[in-house]
DNA sequence: CATGAATGAGAGTTCATTCAT
DNA sequence: CATGAATGAACTCTCATTCAT
């Protein structure tokens, strides 16, 4: 019995909302298991055994799903870290709690995560898909940069180049996914503290 | 203008390696112009204007072509990199020209990093390649990590997670391809001198 | 005149069963009338007005098609022959029945044998076939073996080299097709009574 | 040191005739061994160490190779047999003769007869194969057939249909050839010394 | 004579999309 | 809402043939 307001569903019908749920989660899983390439509609729908036509039902088209998978993947992400990073008590815990968020997101959604890589290794494939993650990524390098200027503001850190010190921290926590695809031993976890220990020593003064 | 010693090639017809190293050329530039996905035989072949056929009697197919367009730039990379590295009086020395140098290639070398980045992106569409990147990969991080083993070992660097570190560090010079691709007015000077220095903190006892 | 029930089928949009059957039936015209290398995917299509894509979709691919022609036709004949063999009361009438139910099934299905005739010739050009076909002529010639045996133990026939025959009578009876494909005046019938004669003398005491 | 008037010879570079005699033996192993639909002009040439050029030089297309290859095994038989199947003493023993001589020949030239066989059953695809098939099959019945009406003339046979008799040993002597491709202990001796056996009784008064 | 390079047509297959039911 | 059928374009690959050298 689904909980489901309506009560009563012919079978395989979900409300709007539902269903475009369900094949975006679809899409994820095929994403993550068999590649880009391998992501046909037919592949998505038959993962959770409905006909393509349904997705072009709910969706103007691929691109639309796919854009879609992105925006769902980034809000999750932004969902699990948010409340993992508040209420530090200095710049320097600051840092080190996105640090270790972020890995353990990585660690905890790789399918999403995996997903997420190879829409955007293709993005000039889907159009739309390229802003949404350039916005994004502009969006969570400022983020961190804005950590590293309060805390060079505040005296608390080292004087620092901070957006390449953004960059190439957003850059080293991004190679973890590379990193844990390559080598199934790859410990997210120790990575994440081994980083945050590494960047603890980058910004002391 | 081509360093062709018998300088008179009237027809279409080249001698094999000219054909084959056209031919890669031109796929570097299709990757780099339109994306993996853009980058059908026909396109490469229209863009020096000879038919499909002669990519297909070059080349065993596809695959085999864009594991040469692989091999090409990593080996054209560690080419051009290898007299820049050598030399270093001490390991500090060594570690700051390893990133300069490195991202002065990406500087020179846009269209080959961004068609490498895009056949490596969509690695499991492409039998083999995978293989060859993650050997390249593997080397790359190892020879890092080795900069930076012999500095600890020297007690000229701090004690370090070495491994973490070269892979943070291998990520930050990668992502400066992103960066450049999303950003045209991102400068790769500015970031790998910034990001030498960076590091330079890093490794100080 | 199509035996369709339903009689409105104003699209070309058929059954999954009643497109298959369709296709089969173009596929056997095809190889009939152009032979096997000229019996590609689009040919078929034209020949039904349908575009190749349809054929793709309702068969996993092109041998499979072909498979599904000699199925047909082998089960086609079977059916045909069974009951026009059966009810003998003597051998000698039931392998007069066999020779007889044989050509005339030849007869009134010459496209069926010359397409199947053309796919068992190139049968190494399309997997899964060979078996078929060696499963359907080994059962032939047993078939036919078992009632010479059934003469012979029962006394009614001579001492016969029974294999043999089976195997020397089962050709004589395919060389029907290829006399008939030679010689447009060939008479089946004819062939067949003669045949039947000819087999008579061979078994007779 | 060959053979060859000539005494001088650029390697590669053959008289006229023995290139063609050397690229249809090639042609005859590579039909054999792989079969018609994977016999490329490249793989013929691949056999014997040219380029598909050559081929084109000595034939004026595959049409033209591939009637050579049925001239040339259809006369290779009849040189073969002629000294078999003359001087017989009597029509009984002629027609056993012609039995045993054409097994024999199978027996001893397995590749030219499945060549011969993969030829012609893609005879459609091949202008100009057909008739000579044709001709070359008739030639032999009627052979078949003369000999069959002599001994029925001279009252040594019995009264028969003599033309039917003709195709159906034909075709009993052609089968072997399939029972032989498709059973690898088929016994061809064992199996010709049957027919005749067969057909002994067949002609008996 | 022989070669290697190139062509161009055509093959089978895949797939996003459309649409009547 | 959902489906299954169909489309049509695009893809990679194969191959007989041509031709300059």
């Amino acid at each position: 019995m689904r909980s489901n307001s309506a009560g009563r569903q012919p079978s395989g019908s979900l409300t709007e909302a539902a269903r475009r749920s369900q094949i975006v989660s679809a899409a994820v899983t095929v994403l993550a298991g068999r590649g880009f390439a391998a992501t046909a509609l037919s592949a998505i729908a038959g993962e959770i055994g409905i006909s393509k036509g349904v997705i072009s039902y709910h969706f103007a088209g691929k691109a639309e799903l796919l854009q879609e998978v992105v925006r769902h993947v980034l809000q999750q992400a932004a969902e699990w870290m948010t409340p993992r990073i508040q209420g530090a008590s200095s710049y320097a815990e600051a840092l080190r709690s996105y640090i270790v968020a972020n890995l353990a997101y990585l660690d905890e959604h790789r399918a999403e995560i995996i997903a997420l890589t190879e829409v955007l290794a293709n993005a000039r494939a889907t159009p739309g898909v390229e802003q949404i993650f350039r916005d994004s990524h502009r969006e969570a390098v400022a983020a961190l940069q804005a950590i590293l200027d309060g805390g060079v503001a505040a005296g608390e850190f080292a004087q620092l180049p901070t957006r390449t010190t953004a960059i190439a921290l957003r850059a080293a926590i991004d190679a973890a996914t590379t990193a844990m695809r390559a080598d199934p031993d790859f410990e997210l976890a120790t990575f994440g503290a081994e980083l945050a220990q590494l960047y603890g020593r980058v910004v002391t003064r």
